[in-house]
DNA sequence: GCGATATATTCGTTGACACGAATATTCGTA
DNA sequence: TACGAATATTCGTGTCAACGAATATATCGC
């Protein structure tokens, strides 16, 4: 139960992206991802088979139409995954880090602009 | 400040991610991390390039090596992100709903099996 | 069963990208 | 300044995946 950076591949993907967050929002049929993406059938279909494929969908049966739905496994371990990086983003100077960054970014700039 | 699949691409590719995961340890340099990882140098050198364009890590120099760390901006946002997601696995029928998973992944396997 | 609707799959094309080799650049040191 | 070490970049090649069109499959109402 680790990691595995084919999930973040899938969801790298844009249009595999906007189905994810549509589907946030729940359940949704193809023609209905469809119409509010405005991508094409077979793109759809095509994604949601690779959104299956990795695990972070599954599809319920509903007459001829089929009921898309996110799983929570992934998304728990994405999450948990993710919690290891905790010492990177809560350290204690994290906030006065991205502060020296921004001043550092700042003069690089200014150096730029300045030859 | 929204979240953009680039940086899920980036972490998709799968040499890159080990990458990410060596400098949660800690800074590294190029050269490190070709050992470790047993990559070639150039390799290293181009996937830390993309990490950089999308904003995971950043280059300290150290005489003529680079120190590469991880930014924390980008996981921060990742998890903000995530974050969005807490009703989809923390939802209350959650550990329900993978057993009911489970039990109905065995009985797809049993059918395909009786064939 | 038949037609219609909804979805899945196949296939060819095209663009992107990971890789490896080679070369270029940067920087410390003698 | 010349050299060596560390890293970056360029370039050609091969592979893979997203797309669109077409076709196949499934399921409902009649």
């Amino acid at each position: 139960m680790d990691m595995n950076p084919e999930t973040l591949a899938a969801l790298g993907e844009p249009n595999r992206f906007r189905i994810v967050e549509l589907l946030r929002t729940g359940p949704r049929s193809v023609n209905d991802i469809r119409g509010r993406l405005g991508l094409r059938q077979s793109q759809v279909s095509q994604h949601l088979t690779v959104l299956k494929a990795v695990g972070l969908v599954e599809a319920e049966p509903r007459a001829q139409q089929r009921l898309y739905r996110l799983r929570a496994q992934p998304v728990k371990q994405l999450h948990k995954w993710l919690d290891r990086y905790r010492c990177i983003w809560e350290e204690r100077f994290g906030q006065l880090d991205e502060l020296v960054e921004e001043i550092r970014q700042k003069d690089k700039s200014d150096a730029a602009g300045k030859k």
